[in-house]
DNA sequence: TTTAATATATATCATTTATGTTAATAAACA
DNA sequence: TGTTTATTAACATAAATGATATATATTAAA
């Protein structure tokens, strides 16, 4: 046998992972994403570090919502949103690492959950 | 000073990255890039690895080249296609770090330009 | 208990872009 | 010319996107 393993499988991995990266290859998803590697974070302030509209910002984290990348949690009048897929913190990381952004690689100095 | 970068460098990055990623949220994209980390590859053989028929193949690689992530070379009547930014190969030895799939990271067994 | 205010979510719609399928074309060489 | 290898074209369909309007939820106030 020639092939590591069945065509098949790689076939299927690379479906999965392909969503994933589909889902994040958005320019106001990807930066709600990294946003949210530095904790829990509310939709307002989502939007002032973003400068993604409201309504866009909604969406968008509808989508992340349903691909099962973050989760939301009410309080009260505010709307906190957290990733929920390990995997997502991994790659954003390696995403940061590899292309210089902020995030913990690159050593940044803002404190998160100051609301 | 809240924000650590300007926001428009922010933004500017992201849709920067996010280019790439929508570039490898193909799976036929994605399974292509994955096999040229690997090392130079014919057509012939990345049609046999993927399992992708042949006139997609060439379409997905004409994607690549377009985005500048991949360059081919002709020797006689097979062309050979490699990676060419490293970016990319970061890039997705992080993706096989993160899901566990093939490549450098997961120690595979089998030897490469064997043809 | 209506009204208002704030925060968030959803809907609508026009436009663009991606996708899959299949067919045709080109390049190299025997 | 014929054959192998690879690329491009054509076209229908689906999906993503952006812009904007509207709706919902929660709390406070009248």
């Amino acid at each position: 046998m020639t092939k590591p393993q069945k065509i098949e499988e790689l076939q299927h991995r690379a479906r999965e992972v392909s969503g994933l990266l589909k889902t994040l290859s958005h320019q106001n998803r990807l930066l709600i994403a990294c946003a949210l590697t530095e904790g829990e974070t509310g939709v307002s302030e989502l939007e002032a570090e973003t400068g993604v509209p409201q309504p866009h910002l909604s969406r968008e984290l509808a989508r992340l919502r349903e691909a099962g990348l973050v989760s939301a949690r009410r309080e009260s009048k505010n709307v906190y949103y957290r990733l929920s897929d390990a995997r997502l913190e991994r790659l954003i990381e390696a995403l940061c690492d590899a292309f210089g952004g902020r995030g913990k690689a690159a050593g940044r100095t803002r404190r998160r959950k100051t609301r």
